[in-house]
DNA sequence: TTGCTTCCCGTTGACGCCCATAGTGCCCCA
DNA sequence: TGGGGCACTATGGGCGTCAACGGGAAGCAA
């Protein structure tokens, strides 16, 4: 299995340290990562956490744009400037920056979301609050395509 | 037979690990299953359980969405953080996390029900209510298309 | 020094592996 | 045809391993 899949929520020490979950960590090493990149979500309260794959996604985005553009500007500072490097320490955790806190509102416990490609990091309750809103979104969606079934 | 049919209801133990039923678990390997995945049902208490592969059609279907809109984020934020694995242990057991618990309800028993490709596992009394509410559905469907005929 | 990071080690609790037992259905053979 | 025994499932529990976690100590920069 090389998706980020489940998700975990794990405690920070005293040092401000947090353990990646271990189902991640074997990810991270089969896709082989040796750095992961932190990137703050536009709209939502968390990071996105990847290797440097994770930016080549959004430079083909970028691509698309004119140049001459804000858009392309915008995006181009984005995600180059609004990230961060992750080291992962021998024992597999991560140290929790003030960049990341300030954006999420992680305080003592972190919350690990595996999405497919790559995983986000949460503060545990603005995490429950989204995933309440996202089933409702994803539930309205189905009624409206097809009221009453339940896709297969 | 390599569908998941019928089912059954078994006893969470003291460790709070639950059987698999043994006709689930041949159909299980039958289909070459490592590793059980299971996901939280929009709309009902319950979870769908099954192979990787029931990841694959949800990814065709957000392969078709812009991957820049929030539609596409929710869908894999459902199917890829709104799940847990499921370990069966060499006797056949798994074991019943809080994130199963708190979705379903399940204390302690769970029922198992077939659902074909998949199967789903409940808390037996929302699981009677769930049935009765889709017999009776399907009976004002029936009576309500022909008009005048007996259901059988 | 002070503060911060990295390496290393010990503890603890959860989980997987293993074995044991009870209940049940099935088969075989007298 | 009925009884005994085999096979298998569900369930309980002991035990070892490993991940998460806490903290000490060394290295590094201001």
């Amino acid at each position: 299995m090389d998706r980020f899949l489940s998700s975990a929520t794990n405690r920070i020490d005293s040092k401000g340290r947090v353990s990646v979950p271990a189902h991640f960590r074997s990810v991270v090493q089969k896709r082989g990562y040796s750095e992961l990149y932190a990137l703050r979500c536009l709209d939502v309260p968390a990071m996105d956490v990847g290797g440097l794959d994770l930016l080549d996604r959004y430079e083909e985005r970028i691509a698309q744009e004119d140049p001459f553009l804000q858009t392309a500007d915008d995006m181009s500072f984005f995600i180059h400037g609004d990230g961060a490097f992750l080291k992962l320490d021998q024992d597999g955790r991560i140290t929790v920056s003030d960049f990341i806190r300030e954006h999420t509102g992680i305080t003592s416990e972190v919350a690990f979301v595996g999405r497919g490609q790559f995983f986000q990091i949460w503060e545990p309750s603005r995490l429950a609050a989204h995933g309440a809103a996202v089933r409702a979104r994803l539930l309205q969606l189905r009624q409206g395509t097809k009221p009453g079934e339940r896709p297969e």
